[in-house]
DNA sequence: CGTCTTTGACCCGCGC
DNA sequence: GCGCGGGTCAAAGACG
């Protein structure tokens, strides 16, 4: 397998940054006055056509380019824990049997998380590893996805994981803080979210580098309809890259798992960066659904 | 009591 | 055909 090697790259600040910048002129639009300066405003909201954008974008160009970089250990902002250090991917992941595998570096405590439940179905150990290698199948049904952990032998606080199949739902940390019902989940999601909802609230901290927690942010961005939209920003793509992939999480700020030692003990949530210095809205995004 | 991990057994592909 | 190694199954126990 051969290591690609890359530059750091802050691609999913840019464009969670870009869609917050553009979501927020979008909430000052859709206010009730605004409502009642535009009465012959289409039916369908602008906020509506969003969310179908961000679920066609961004295309599978930028998922391939998005797991075919190298992290380099800590970024611009400091962040340190679960560094992706190297992604491969086995096949293009156009193809519904694509397999990859990264290379997570951990930090102090030895915790990551993908944003996904998995549930262990084996360990063996292979030959010429002094490291056992584990097994774990995604915990909904109606999903195939896999990935197998190992410690390198090289270095033991770096872990190797292997993904293989899509996720056909989103994330735990997706559910929980979604409150539409637009979607459909199954009878494990739901319970699974419902069990984990209770702790969400409690874990969700302000970040100390001015990144803030989704579930953490203002009132009007936690129940507003900003947020379901910003939720649902993460849409496919966040099924097909895995969270530490598309976004390193801050050390200060996520719970995470403790696999292998405990793989499912509990959830993380995504960390969205509220800067508004984006250097860059997506512009092509906003022309082509208005 | 439900869910999850552990772990030995089993299955299967591959090389000899 | 046989042995080996990797992947999966499933029963039993742990845990909250």
């Amino acid at each position: 397998m051969e290591e690609v090697e890359g530059t750091e790259v802050n691609w999913f600040d840019d464009f969670y940054c870009s869609q917050l910048e553009l979501l927020r002129e979008l909430q000052a639009q859709e206010s009730p006055r605004f409502m009642e300066s535009q009465p012959d405003a289409p039916h369908e909201s602008v906020i509506d056509k969003l969310i179908s954008a961000l679920y066609s974008n961004p295309a599978i160009g930028d998922v391939e380019s998005a797991v075919s970089v190298t992290f380099q250990n800590g970024d611009s902002h400091g962040r340190c824990n679960s560094q992706p250090i190297l992604c491969s991917p086995d096949k293009g992941l156009g193809r519904m049997d694509h397999k990859f595998t990264i290379k997570i570096k951990t930090c102090e405590n030895g915790l990551a998380d993908d944003g996904y439940k998995w549930r262990k179905y084996g360990q063996k150990s292979i030959k010429n590893s002094p490291n056992p290698r584990s097994y774990y199948r995604c915990t909904n049904p109606r999903c195939n996805a896999k990935k197998q952990v190992e410690r390198s032998m090289e270095d033991p606080e770096t872990l190797i994981v292997t993904y293989e199949g899509l996720h056909l739902h989103y994330t735990y940390s997706h559910l929980l803080l979604s409150g539409s019902s637009q979607y459909y989940y199954s009878d494990t999601d739901l319970h699974v979210a419902k069990k984990l909802k209770c702790q969400s609230m409690a874990e969700l901290q302000p970040a100390a580098d001015g990144a803030v927690l989704l579930g953490s942010a203002d009132a009007s961005l936690r129940h507003g309809f900003l947020d379901d939209v910003l939720r649902s920003s993460e849409g496919l793509l966040e099924d097909v890259v895995p969270l530490v992939v598309r976004k390193p999480c801050n050390s200060t700020t996520s719970s995470f798992d403790a696999f292998p030692l405990s793989p499912a003990s509990s959830p993380s949530y995504s960390s969205l960066p509220l800067t508004t210095n984006s250097s860059h809205l997506d512009l092509g995004t906003l022309s082509s659904i208005m």
